[in-house]
DNA sequence: GCCAACGTTGGC
DNA sequence: GCCAACGTTGGC
């Protein structure tokens, strides 16, 4: 069992986005990075959960978590000249760009800052608040996975 | 294979 | 909206 920290732009897709699927299941594609995708390829298990991160937003920071329901498979957005992740050099045959299926677990009832989480002393390994980490999926350790629940007041 | 130029991410 | 940090591209 493995823990991750997943980005999104919530105005581009929010946590709401994902609960509000009919099943609170959606695909998580788009991942346009080797390293996030190898760690979804290689690496993402059935029933790891993820952290859903909300970036690039007034306030950002972990609003929920999510947990993958269907291992990496390949990403044909990248292979739909209409869509925004279209990519020339991935082909059904050679697939470049991998996505995983989510489902909805559950949303904090307020959202762990990204500022509280650099306030944390146990979290300060933590990839995700490193000076400049634009890596859209970073793991997570069982202990911050752990001290994270806590800070939400989340007893699963 | 180096590296300058360019594009993107994401906090602030 | 700014811009630092980083990833990618492509000429050489």
């Amino acid at each position: 069992m493995n823990y991750w920290l997943m980005k999104s732009e919530p105005e581009t897709y929010s946590i709401d986005d994902l609960s509000s699927q009919p099943r609170k299941t959606d695909y998580w594609d788009g991942i346009r990075n080797y390293q996030a995708r190898n760690f979804m390829r290689d690496e993402f298990k059935k029933n790891d959960l993820a952290f859903f991160y909300h970036s690039n937003c007034k306030v950002p920071g972990i609003v929920g978590i999510m947990k993958v329901v269907k291992t990496a498979y390949p990403d044909d957005t990248a292979l739909n000249p209409s869509s925004p992740y279209f990519d020339t050099k991935s082909t059904p045959e050679n697939p470049r760009w991998y996505r995983v299926d989510v489902k909805f677990v559950t949303k904090f009832p307020e959202i762990i800052t990204l500022q509280s989480l650099k306030n944390n002393p146990k979290l300060s390994k933590m990839r995700v608040i490193q000076k400049g980490c634009r890596l859209s999926i970073t793991p997570v350790t069982y202990l911050e996975y752990k001290e994270i629940n806590r800070m939400a007041g989340y007893m699963p």
